[in-house]
DNA sequence: ACTGAGGCTCGTACACGGTACGAGTCGGCA
DNA sequence: TGCCGACTCGTACCGTGTACGAGCCTCAGT
């Protein structure tokens, strides 16, 4: 009974013929790998959303058989789990010696930002296990706090509500800009509604874009309530 | 070509044979309705979770045939708005005269346990189109700010801040207990990387229990921060 | 040179899922 | 009586994830 994989065996340690390609075959694709299935998918995942992602239609893109996948991948909760921590790398701070608020700051930006460039992301991570690029944000982040002074009984509290604030952001902003028809939707709603919501229809809280700001200023907030005093 | 439904008009004008029930027919099930349907996806929802909703599955719970719940409804999308918006209503703050901080913590609370209660909701509520019970939510909340003295300019900023919060906090509690499973492996996972993340690991970061808790000192930090100086 | 064992690929099949279509029922009204 | 509209539902279609098992192709051991 061939071994099939048991998690992480996908692994290529065959192709010893290297220099010689195949010589029938035109040509077409690498051969499968794990690498190769997981970077497909987000591929797919940033062209067609969360449910734009099959089986057999990253098969197609991959040039192989369906059931050639699940080889090298569990299931399609295991791709899942793979594309998204992929594409959260963190590549540290800019250049060298920033106070605390700047890094953290840096930090939970780019975060933001690498989650918005694949929208799917966003409302996939909560759900999923963490993967060890989300740990090692999470251990910059704790390391950066303790640092600046927060006392060892508020640190982790700071860090989920750095996490919570990040995650809500994202998650609202990446759902919101899918679709120009929910939003036109949406916004004839509201005016047919304004009278029942006065104050926020005043105050235009569902019509502003600045999303890049908003999400800046409330972490300045967020970061004013948590500093050491 | 018989009219079909066009958004909203499953509503019940006939019944006008009220007293008298249907003299054959053992009992059985109410006529179907828009409500009922509704009332059922939550009980499913509860019970089985997100994936668990299946329009079959639906249907065999209300006693029904599966097309007939389309004369109601447009979609299964739009049974997920409906079953969203009827879990979160707000009562009110619970009697009179708090100060604006603990009507908003009043308020906040109230609507994570309200997700809790149904723990899918957390993950629908930040795709779908804003229903208008969380609407009332969203103007409670521009109203109390205002009347705190936060500036006008700050209000939106504020506002957002505060969902992003509670979206954050309460999408990752729901998420997180609910497989025993995923938590023993992570679990496992973690102390065997401990010397990777050596200080998310000494604060026992992943460990701690107390979300209540966190979530109020967090909120309460954000408070601050928010706080007209 | 032959054989057998994996590592890997893939076609077929199954059990579901949402929903389009159109036929059927029933009650009230002309 | 005939019709119409509100409502119900069986059937059918297509798309999904994945179990199963048959088929490679390469290499190790003989």
């Amino acid at each position: 009974m061939a071994a099939k994989r048991s998690g992480a065996q996908g692994k290529r340690p065959r192709r010893i013929t290297e220099g010689l390609q195949p010589v029938h075959e035109p040509r077409s694709e690498p051969p499968l790998s794990r690498e190769r299935i997981v970077a497909t998918a987000v591929e797919l995942l940033d062209a067609q959303g969360v449910d734009g992602l099959t089986m057999r239609r990253l098969a197609d893109r991959l040039g192989s058989g369906v059931m050639s996948l699940y080889w090298h991948v569990d299931n399609k909760e295991d791709v899942f789990d793979l594309a998204l921590d992929s594409v959260l790398e963190y590549r540290g701070p800019p250049q060298i010696a920033q106070d605390w608020r700047g890094e953290v700051v840096h930090m939970l930006e780019d975060w933001r930002a690498s989650m918005l460039r694949h929208p799917w992301s966003a409302s996939l991570l909560p759900r999923r296990a963490l993967g060890p690029n989300i740990l090692s944000r999470l251990e910059l982040l704790s390391k950066t706090l303790s640092r600046a002074g927060v006392a060892e009984a508020d640190v982790n509290v700071a860090i989920w509500s750095l996490w919570n604030y990040v995650m809500g952001a994202t998650i609202t902003r990446a759902s919101f800009d899918l679709s120009d028809d929910d939003r036109a939707a949406g916004h004839q709603r509201l005016t047919r509604l304004s009278e029942r919501y006065p104050t926020i229809e005043r105050s235009r809280l569902l019509l502003d874009n600045d999303w890049d700001g908003a999400f800046r200023k409330g972490l300045g907030f967020l970061l004013d309530g948590l500093s050491p005093r």
